[in-house]
DNA sequence: AGCACGCCGACT
DNA sequence: GTCGGCGTGCTC
């Protein structure tokens, strides 16, 4: 400092505090400028990109992040606050940056909104003071004026046993004040040290050997193993049936990498239901991996991100969101089902998890591998361009062959039609359920419909019990005597009398749910013993793993379920799936619908016969000619695909065009259609582009709000983003009406 | 997303 | 006459 800066006479020539670019997590597109924080050289940055910082934001400090640009000058110096603080955590790399980046203007969601997912565990970034803990002190204290009291003889046999108290632990476990423990350390007798939480998971030791694979197997692993090392983007579809050790193969690739002293990332599509594949994990590598999903403890939440972000996480299984976890030095992404429609978020910023993770392994150079036994038709197409590798596991281990599948054709003019009364299980189904239980093995039957009855009528009036909130009918659930809105949690006490015209009971249930199959299936088979398993009967862990072991143990012979049977458990006895309803998702105008139809199918039918005996499928059909029907009933999966890629094909559906879908929703009818009409007239002219709509939404209400939806499609070459993007820019809706863009939509709720 | 500012009904 | 409802708009 020289005497100068007290004679400066124009304020302008004050070395200003340099500004910084901090992206905070607001839903906002740009970053703000802020001040240096207290501390920093004048004038001149000493913030890497990527710092996480606290800056003060209206009245709130939020996390943000030091980003890159120019800092905006209009914004007046006198407007600009201070950092707050800096964290003690290592910066963003770039290459996540750059992901936040393509990931907003990919989704269209702002900037913060993106980062948001990032910081997305706000224990993680409170610094990590450590906690004071004690232990005996250098034993050399031979200090004769000290003078060892009851008291404190009590604290120095709790650390003669063990160390690492905290000074409260101490003082209850040994009856006495805190003074004493401080008088204790201050005569050096006790010694006070700072731990260091220790924020790592373990690294699973090496040399661990896998089964042995077979021929097919060890190609494929060989083959991810040498992309592991050569540290190169790759995405690698591995293709192979229920059955086929497809897992066994990835755990390959995953001791490679881990060899490389690199961090991988395994996707699942439902944490939830993930515990037999962690179990699996531990029998394969002897430790657990890290966790991330939406269940987690705050503490644990803590412990994950950090150790995450300083590469002490080698193994990290999570949902979708851990996509956005701060990888250290991430060398491998395997995304397991990867055609499961979970990957794709439809609430906050949508974004498809699969096709992110494959963004995501190109920023990192690490290969991705996308592993399903019915690949999404848009990762086919993506083999079929060269964009895409493919690498086949042939077959099922073990020997058993793949189920036979039949048709049992419910038409009203056929002999297995189901006439009023008479149930849901036809004849040509209930003759193989009795075969399979009196030779002593298992049958399931699925039915993807929670409840007693999807639909409740009145005799008398025809009204239908509907959800006061959603376009939906109330679910009977005859458990809890109560009907439920399945979107919207609603819920109410099965009325005695028509809510319309009072008749006294006059409600009949329509339609079968999974617990109406049971009581059928009881009365059928008495001598049966019979488990339910849905998503609403599985409501623990605990409750989950007591039905999986009865199942097991063959305590039930006889299972009805959704489709939480499809996913994941294999029990070795089941030779028979009988499916209720095949045709029950082919409807609801989804685009995806008989592609989803023929994954959960195939899915369910490989329950069936996984050891020596060969399964049996039936599959109740009202409409046996269709391509979904078809191609189940001859085991060809690429047949499916073939006829479900024309059909696409032909309507400029993606994967051969593109999709975005322009919610607009409000409290209000009169005013939402009205904006609806604004935005229509706002519909511009582009080539290889158009714009339908607005349509009510599928729900049209959902959760007390209307709904309406544009649907934007393009021509493969076209960007719907940038299409969306040119004709909503001018409109400004009203501050009750929503609107959110959804690029490649998926559920068409 | 939060939080404050701002303009119209039932209470000390 | 005030307390408070949530509509609207901003946050460097």
């Amino acid at each position: 400092m020289g005497i100068g800066d007290d004679l400066m006479l124009f304020e302008e020539t004050v070395p200003e505090r340099c500004r910084y670019r901090v992206q905070v997590i607001l839903p906002v597109e740009g970053p703000y400028d802020y001040l240096a924080p207290d501390g920093g050289d004048e004038g001149e940055r000493f913030l890497p990109l990527g710092q996480i910082v606290m800056v003060p934001v209206g009245k709130r400090i939020l996390p943000g992040v030091i980003w890159g640009g120019e800092p905006d000058t209009s914004v007046p110096q006198a407007k600009l606050r201070q950092i707050e603080a800096i964290t003690d955590l290592p910066p963003l790399k770039d290459e996540l940056r750059q992901f936040i980046e393509w990931v907003a203007s990919y989704t269209l969601f702002p900037r913060g909104s993106v980062l948001k997912m990032v910081l997305s565990a706000p224990q993680a970034l409170e610094s990590v003071a450590g906690q004071k803990l004690y232990r005996q002190g250098d034993t050399d204290t031979e200090d004769t004026s000290f003078r060892i009291t009851p008291a404190r003889q009590k604290v120095l046999d709790l650390l003669a046993g063990s160390g690492g108290w905290t000074a409260v632990e101490l003082a209850r476990e040994a009856g006495v004040s805190g003074s004493v423990i401080k008088g204790l350390e201050q005569a050096g007798v006790v010694e006070g040290y700072l731990e260091v939480p220790d924020f790592s998971f373990p690294l699973p030791p090496s040399g661990i050997k896998g089964p042995v694979l077979s021929e097919d197997q060890r190609a494929a692993a060989d083959d991810l193993i040498n992309k592991v090392r050569a540290g190169n983007f790759a995405a690698v579809v591995l293709d192979g049936v229920t059955g086929s050790g497809k897992t066994e193969v990835y755990f390959e690739a995953i001791e490679a990498a881990l060899g490389e002293g690199q961090q991988i990332l395994v996707l699942l599509p439902e944490i939830a239901l993930s515990s037999q594949w962690l179990d699996r994990f531990e029998q394969r590598f002897g430790v657990r991996p890290a966790e991330w999903h939406s269940e987690l403890t705050p503490a644990l939440r803590r412990k994950t991100w950090r150790a995450v972000s300083e590469g002490k996480a080698p193994v990290v299984v999570g949902a979708r969101s851990s996509l956005f976890l701060p990888y250290e030095k991430l060398g491998l992404i395997i995304v397991d089902e990867e055609h499961e429609a979970s990957f794709k978020q439809e609430e906050g910023v949508c974004y498809h998890a699969r096709d992110m993770a494959v963004v995501r392994a190109r920023g990192c150079h690490c290969p991705v591998v996308l592993a399903s036994a019915t690949p999404a038709l848009e990762t086919m197409i993506n083999v079929q361009n060269g964009r895409y590798e493919r690498l086949v596991l042939s077959g099922r281990h073990g020997g058993a062959g793949m189920p036979d599948v039949e048709l049992v054709d419910l038409r009203f003019d056929k002999p297995e039609r189901l006439d009023s009364g008479q149930g849901w299980l036809s004849q040509a189904l209930r003759g193989a359920i009795r075969q399979t239980l009196e030779a002593g093995e298992q049958a399931m039957l699925f039915l993807n419909r929670r409840g007693y009855a999807p639909l409740t009528l009145c005799r008398t009036c025809g009204h239908r019990l509907q959800c006061p909130h959603c376009t939906a009918w109330l679910v009977e659930h005859r458990r809890f005597s109560r009907l439920q809105c399945h979107h919207c949690g609603y819920s109410t006490r099965l009325p005695d009398s028509c809510p319309s015209c009072d008749a006294e009971g006059s409600l009949v249930p329509c339609g079968p749910g999974v617990e109406r199959i049971v009581e059928e299936a009881k009365k059928l088979f008495p001598e049966a013993r019979i488990g339910l398993m849905a998503s609403d009967t599985m409501t623990s862990p605990a409750a989950t793993r007591e039905m999986i072991e009865r199942i097991e143990k063959r305590e039930v012979n006889l299972l009805v379920g959704t489709q939480v049977v499809a996913k994941g458990y294999h029990f070795p006895y089941l030779t028979l799936v009988g499916v209720v309803d095949a045709d029950l998702g082919l409807f609801g105008g989804d685009l995806r619908a008989a592609e989803r139809t023929f994954q959960l199918l195939h899915q369910v039918a490989g329950r069936a016969g996984r050891a020596e005996h060969k399964g049996r499928v039936i599959l109740q059909t009202s409409d046996p000619q269709h391509p979904v029907m078809q191609t189940l009933k001859a085991g060809d999966r690429d047949k499916f695909l073939e006829i479900e890629a024309e059909t696409r094909s032909r309507g400029g559906l993606p994967p051969f065009g593109r999709l975005a879908a322009v919610i607009v929703s409000g409290p209000e009818e009169a005013e939402l259609d009205n904006f609806c009409a604004t935005m229509a007239r706002a519909i511009p002219t582009i080539d290889g582009a158009r714009i339908l709509g607005p349509a009510p939404a599928p729900l049209s209400l959902l959760r007390g709000k209307f709904r309406r939806r544009f649907l934007v499609m393009t021509r493969r070459s076209v960007a719907p983003q940038a299409v969306a993007r040119s004709w909503l820019q001018g409109l400004k809706s009203p501050s009750r009406v929503r609107v959110v863009v959804d690029i490649d939509p998926y559920s068409f709720l």
